[in-house]
DNA sequence: TTTTGAGTTGTTCGA
DNA sequence: GTCGAACAACTCAAA
């Protein structure tokens, strides 16, 4: 085969990537294609901080490539029609790419898979949608069976990472677009793009001192702490492969010290699994994006009272952890794990809005975003999806900032106003009286709201909400 | 086919 | 302050 396009959709990369290493194998030329799609780009789902982190990678992309004697190739329009004329002007025998299990992309795939020699490669988990399935080959909808299963398949060896590709050899005939620029990553995202960074985050979550590994599964659910690997953006876009991922916790299990070490990294590797466990619903269930997994729960009688939805956006619902949460994300596009249960069960709970007006503003703000994972967590905080969490389960905001938040950083962080206010009032600010409110130079009501609404008044709402909807 | 055990992440209440 | 039970049944997965 003489040319063959490599076409880069979520796997901006060129270690361990097994839709270039094909491309390499089989053809003498590869062509790298990113084809900026308006129908992805204009979505109501699509951010501005995703789509520049997208924009810096296949900067990122190019370079690594000119290092290697190539470049990336970058087309706008609708992928079919770039693929053919791409097709056409290289005389290129097929089109090799990494598989993408969402819905859209699988019907895109389809439609050119009709017309076009395009080969699918899976690896964008460690283990395909199709093979993690009951004996009688029907879905797990239950997270910990689909992780026993997951992990009796054969796991990834430290030889299948693909190494880097020394040389890449591109016909230089092909005309590209520049990589659009008007779309720079607003400073306060702290996610550098490209899998350079990927690769570093990855060896110091591993391999420092104090490998945060070993201390995953208590340091990850501080949120003022520095106890995540901080690895989703680059998985979502395959800067870091899955498989990469995995073997890397498989190693730091077997590597490990002491039970405690090993119980903490094998916490890791179930976030993994969680990942590909909703790659996997999401592939048997296209549904679950539009609606809830549960019939019995597509009919609760939300409130979508439109101010308090934007009082949650903005980060003014006057609880502080729900407000710092919500101004991280809009602050640097990335929130806490433990603050996003915390904000989407206020959302759903304590104010009775629809989970899907919280899944689309995740998705416009999160530079991780990714369809399958936010709408499992979405479904699953809501108690409406697979192996949801029991709709009488209302965190508490109060109690969860004081568990996990002790003292306060992370509110002080996010949410200036309260900076001096003493710890003991951190997370329940209407609680001060009026002279502590005075000297710590925040009147409620006045500097930072008052909570909008009682938790305890609307946690007896929501629940009966639920019973209704299900009776 | 039937049965049995189990199910990410919580809160509240009363002893 | 700490502890166990209740919250509500229900469905899934596997024996």
């Amino acid at each position: 085969m003489k040319t063959a396009v490599w076409w880069i959709r979520r796997d901006l990369r060129l270690t361990d990537n097994q839709a270039l290493a094909s491309a390499l194998e089989q053809a003498e030329s590869i062509l790298p294609v990113f084809v900026l799609d308006p129908a992805l780009w204009n979505s109501r789902r699509a951010g501005p901080k995703r789509l520049a982190f997208l924009l810096g990678g296949l900067r990122a992309l190019d370079a690594d490539l000119r290092a290697r004697g190539s470049r990336l190739v970058v087309r706008q329009g609708r992928p079919r029609d770039e693929l053919a004329s791409l097709q056409a002007e290289t005389s290129a025998d097929a089109i090799y790419a990494e598989e993408d299990d969402s819905p859209y992309a699988r019907r895109r795939d389809g439609q050119i898979a009709a017309d076009l020699p395009l080969r699918l490669i899976s690896s964008l988990t460690v283990h395909p949608p199709m093979t993690v399935v009951k004996p009688d080959r029907t879905p797990y909808t239950v997270f910990t069976p689909f992780s026993r299963t997951w992990k009796t398949l054969s796991p990834p060896s430290l030889n299948s990472v693909l190494p880097t590709p020394a040389r890449v050899p591109t016909p230089t005939s092909v005309p590209s677009l520049a990589i659009p620029m008007e779309l720079s990553l607003p400073s306060g995202v702290p996610f550098p793009p490209g899998e350079a960074e990927a690769q570093c985050r990855l060896s110091r979550f591993m391999d420092s001192d104090r490998p945060a590994i070993y201390h995953y599964a208590d340091a990850r659910n501080h949120m003022g702490w520095d106890g995540t690997s901080q690895l989703s953006p680059y998985l979502r876009f395959g800067m870091l492969s899955a498989r990469q991922a995995a073997v890397a916790a498989y190693s730091a299990i077997a590597s490990a010290t002491s039970m405690e070490a090993r119980k903490n990294a094998e916490t890791w590797l179930n976030e993994l699994i969680w990942r590909e466990f909703y790659i996997s619903i999401l592939y048997h269930f296209p549904g679950v994006s539009r609606q809830a997994f549960r019939a019995d729960l597509r009919d609760i009688p939300w409130r979508n009272d439109l101010q308090e939805f934007e009082a949650w956006c903005e980060g003014n619902t006057g609880y502080p952890v729900v407000d710092a949460a919500m101004r991280q994300l809009k602050q640097t596009g990335w929130m806490h794990n433990r603050a996003r249960m915390i904000a989407a069960s206020f959302l759903v709970k304590d104010l009775l809005i629809d989970w899907r007006w919280g899944e689309r503003w995740f998705m416009q703000n999160l530079v991780d975003g990714d369809p399958a994972a936010n709408n499992g967590g979405w479904q699953w905080t809501a108690g409406v999806g697979t192996d949801a969490a029991p709709y009488f389960r209302v965190f508490n905001p109060v109690l969860q900032g004081q568990r996990f938040d002790p003292a306060g950083a992370y509110v002080r962080r996010w949410v200036p106003e309260l900076e001096n206010v003493p710890s003991k009032f951190i997370h329940q600010p209407w609680e001060m009286p009026a002279d502590v409110q005075h000297a710590s130079g925040c009147i409620i009501g006045q500097d930072y709201p008052t909570p909008i609404v009682n938790h305890v008044e609307a946690r007896e709402r929501v629940l009966s909400a639920y019973r209704r909807a299900q009776s």
